[in-house]
DNA sequence: GTAGTTGCAAACATTTTGCGTTGTT
DNA sequence: AACAACGCAAAATGTTTGCAACTAC
């Protein structure tokens, strides 16, 4: 028994968080977003930009970086790629090494049925580093 | 300019919550530990919960596990490791393989100052694999 | 006695949802 | 015409905080 396909039809305000977000290395929260898609959709509500991300991540088009307490984070790189996380400034930056799948072989041998696997480094990013 | 020394005094409620904590690899949520908790100490609101895991973790005793809008998850076992998140019931298990000191080294090599990195697996458990 | 800790309840921040309306097909 | 998507505001969720009473030191 398979849930029954869903019809999308297209929205000027989901093609604006999409730019929005494929337009910024910067890993936007939802309120970025939201400020950032309405200098040209006014009107724009928070709501919508929180349907929109799900529709959109649904769709395969973004990455929901989930983090806790701190305000979820959105990727427009659906990639797989690692994250650097900066323990002063909370910035969430790419960083540039190559997906390991070594590990979820590694992880399979275990006896888990591994789909993939999330890494983050965290420390102090460049701009917080410099004194 | 350093924070000034603070002198923590013991409480039976900190000391239950390490001790539920300690005695569980189901890396429990605060909710859970406050029920888990009540059992001996009826009155325990989960205020106190938070407020204690809070302290444990400054302590270097607990390890808080952030997940975005899921529940944040707590550890008594501060040692680095990995975990498993599955996809299908949520459960967050141990994973029985080594710290890779040589991914921090990595990311060191790409100009970031690294202090370490949470690397989750996600798939399906296996009681969830089960037919 | 001092200051950390508690229970309680109210406050917070973020995300989700219900509803009547609008827009795309 | 059907129904996805909208804006808005209310609700839900998870966590934090103010305060007066209590407790360890």
């Amino acid at each position: 028994m398979e849930g029954i396909e869903r019809s999308r039809k297209r929205s000027r305000q989901r093609e604006e968080i999409l730019a929005v977000l494929r337009s910024t290395k910067e890993h936007p929260t939802a309120a970025m977003l939201h400020t950032a898609a309405r200098r040209r959709i006014p009107r724009l509500s928070l709501g919508t930009v929180y349907r929109n991300l799900d529709v959109l991540e649904e769709m395969g088009l973004v990455l929901h970086i989930r983090n806790g307490n701190a305000q979820d984070r959105f990727d427009g790189d659906v990639s797989p790629h690692y994250h650097f996380v900066c323990d002063a400034c909370g910035a969430v930056l790419d960083m540039p090494l190559p997906y390991r799948p070594e590990l979820d072989e590694a992880a399979a041998r275990e006896g888990f049925r591994v789909r993939g696997h999330r890494l983050d480094f965290h420390g102090t990013c460049p701009a917080c580093s410099k004194p």
